[in-house]
DNA sequence: CGTGCATTTGAGTGGGTTCAATAAATGTGG
DNA sequence: CCACATTTATTGAACCCACTCAAATGCACG
C-alpha cells in the first residue's frame, strides 16, 4: 500500500504507467532519477482532499490512477467544478503562493506528489521540464476556455450532451498500455448527480430531468446510478450543438 | 504612424511602455536587443481582428496600448467573450497549430506582434521568457477559472458587480508610468452592452436592465452610454457577494 | 428488513430570455 | 449645421427554462 519508505532506493517512474504521457516524457535517464528521489507516490481515497483551497500551496503532483476533480466555491456555500483531472494530468501549482482551488479525489486515486519548492527548483533548472510544463498549461488553458462557452451559452441539454461525450473520451483513454478503441460506449460515472450539477453550473434536478429525456429519446441508457450507455454519439453530438 | 521600416535600427523596446510589466521584463539589454529585431509594432483600428479562431496561429503579440477581446462562437452564432486583454497582457497561441479563439480589438491599439515562429525559437533559447511566459500562463489559467465561477454560478447582478469592478481596477492601471490611485471610479467602458452581455453570458437587455438598477440604487452612475462612474464600490462589491 | 442517502419525479415560481416598441446617440449627406 | 438614416440602448410585456421546494422512489448499508 504504502510505498513511500522504498523511495531513495528504487524508481518508481521507469515502470510508471504515465511514464511517456506524464510532463516528465521527456527527461533523460539521469534526470528521472533526480525526479523520482523528490517525488514519492501516494494513494488517495475516494472523497479523500489533496488541496484545499486557499491554503498555501505545498504541493504539485501528477495523476497516476483514478479521477480528481478540481473546486472552488461560491460565498453562499455551493459549488462550481473547474476542472477533472484524469491520469497523466498535472495538479497544483507550480510558482504560487496559495492554492487557488480545491482538489478532491472522486474515486480512489494513486497520484506522485511534490514538495512545491523542491519541484520549483527541479523545473527552474530543467527547461526540457519547463517547456512541458508550459505546454501542458497552455492547452489546460485552452480547454478550461472552451468550457467557459459552455457554462455561459450552452442550455442544459447542450451541456449534459457535452458532458457525457467529453467524459466518455476522457475514461476511453484512461488505461495507458491497453489498445484504444474510441470512446467508450459503457461509461462508470466518477461524479454523482450533485457533482455533475457542480461541473455544468446546473442544479441535480436539472441534471436528472435531462439524462432522463436523454434516457427517453434512446440517446442513452442508464442501467445504474453511475453508469451511462451512449447509444447514440453522433446523435448526442448533435443534442450538444 | 507606422514605425515598422525601422525595426532594424531603432530599439523600441528600451523606450517601452510596457517594457517593465511584460514578459520581456526579465530579458537583457542583449535578449532585449535580438527579440527586438524578430518583433515588429502594430497599430489596430477598434473593431480590427487580429487573430481569427481556428486559423492557423501565425502571430503572438504583447498589448502595449489599448483592450482587446478574447471570443469564440456557438454554432449558432451567438459569442462568447473569453477573456480580455489590456497593455502588457500578452496574446496568442505559442506552441500551437491552431488559434483557439479570436482576436479584435475594442478600442484602437497598439501591439507588439512576432511570427509565432520567431517566437517560439526565441523562447525555446531563453529560459528565462519561458520562465515568464509559464508565470503569465499559469496567473491566466487561475484567472479564467475564477471567471467559470462566475458564468456558472452568479446571478445577473453579481455578474454585473462583478463586472463592474473589475474592469475598474483593470482600466485604472493602464496608465504604466502614473501614479496609482486604487481603482477608478470613473470609467470608459472599452465594450458596447452587447458585448459586456458576451462577456457576462447575458443577454443586451438583462445588462441593460440591471444597470439601470444599479443605478436606481444609487450604486453607480451612468453619465453617457459608455460612462460608468461608481459611486459606492463596497455596495457593489457586496452586491457581487 | 429497515434505515439513510442518492436520485427521481412532480408542482409551482421566478429570473432571464424573447419579441416588440420606443428612445437616445451617432453618423451622413446635402 | 441640420434633417434624416442607422445604430445602439432602454423599456415593456409575455414566455419559458431552469430553479426551488416537496414528496416519492430506489439503492446500499448494516
Amino acid at each position: 500500500m504504502d510505498q513511500s519508505h522504498a523511495n531513495s532506493t528504487v524508481n518508481f517512474c521507469q515502470s510508471c504507467a504515465i511514464r511517456n504521457r506524464a510532463i516528465c516524457a521527456d527527461l533523460d535517464e539521469q534526470e528521472i532519477g533526480v525526479l523520482n528521489k523528490l517525488g514519492r507516490r501516494r494513494r488517495i481515497q475516494a472523497g479523500e482532499q489533496l488541496l484545499w483551497e486557499g491554503d498555501e500551496a505545498l504541493l504539485v503532483a501528477n495523476v497516476i490512477e483514478g479521477v480528481l476533480k478540481l473546486s472552488t466555491q461560491t460565498s453562499d456555500g455551493r459549488e462550481q467544478i473547474l476542472g477533472l483531472a484524469y491520469p497523466s494530468d498535472f495538479l497544483g501549482r507550480p510558482f504560487g503562493e496559495t492554492a487557488p482551488y480545491g482538489v478532491e479525489a472522486l474515486t480512489d486515486a494513486y497520484v506522485c506528489v511534490f514538495e512545491r519548492r523542491d519541484f520549483d527548483r527541479f523545473t527552474r533548472e530543467h527547461p526540457r521540464l519547463e517547456h512541458k510544463l508550459l505546454e501542458r498549461t497552455l492547452a489546460e488553458l485552452d480547454k478550461t476556455r472552451r468550457w467557459m462557452l459552455l457554462l455561459g451559452r450552452l442550455n442544459a441539454e447542450q451541456k449534459l450532451a457535452t458532458f457525457l461525450l467529453e467524459i466518455a473520451d476522457r475514461l476511453s483513454e484512461k488505461t495507458c498500455a491497453a489498445i484504444h478503441l474510441g470512446p467508450s460506449e459503457h461509461i462508470t460515472l466518477p461524479l454523482s448527480r450533485q457533482q455533475i450539477a457542480d461541473v455544468l453550473g446546473l442544479t441535480i434536478e436539472t441534471v436528472s430531468r435531462q439524462l432522463t429525456k436523454l434516457k427517453n429519446d434512446s440517446l442513452i441508457d442508464l442501467p445504474a446510478r453511475r453508469e451511462v450507455v451512449i447509444l447514440d454519439a453522433a446523435g448526442l453530438s448533435h443534442r450538444a450543438n
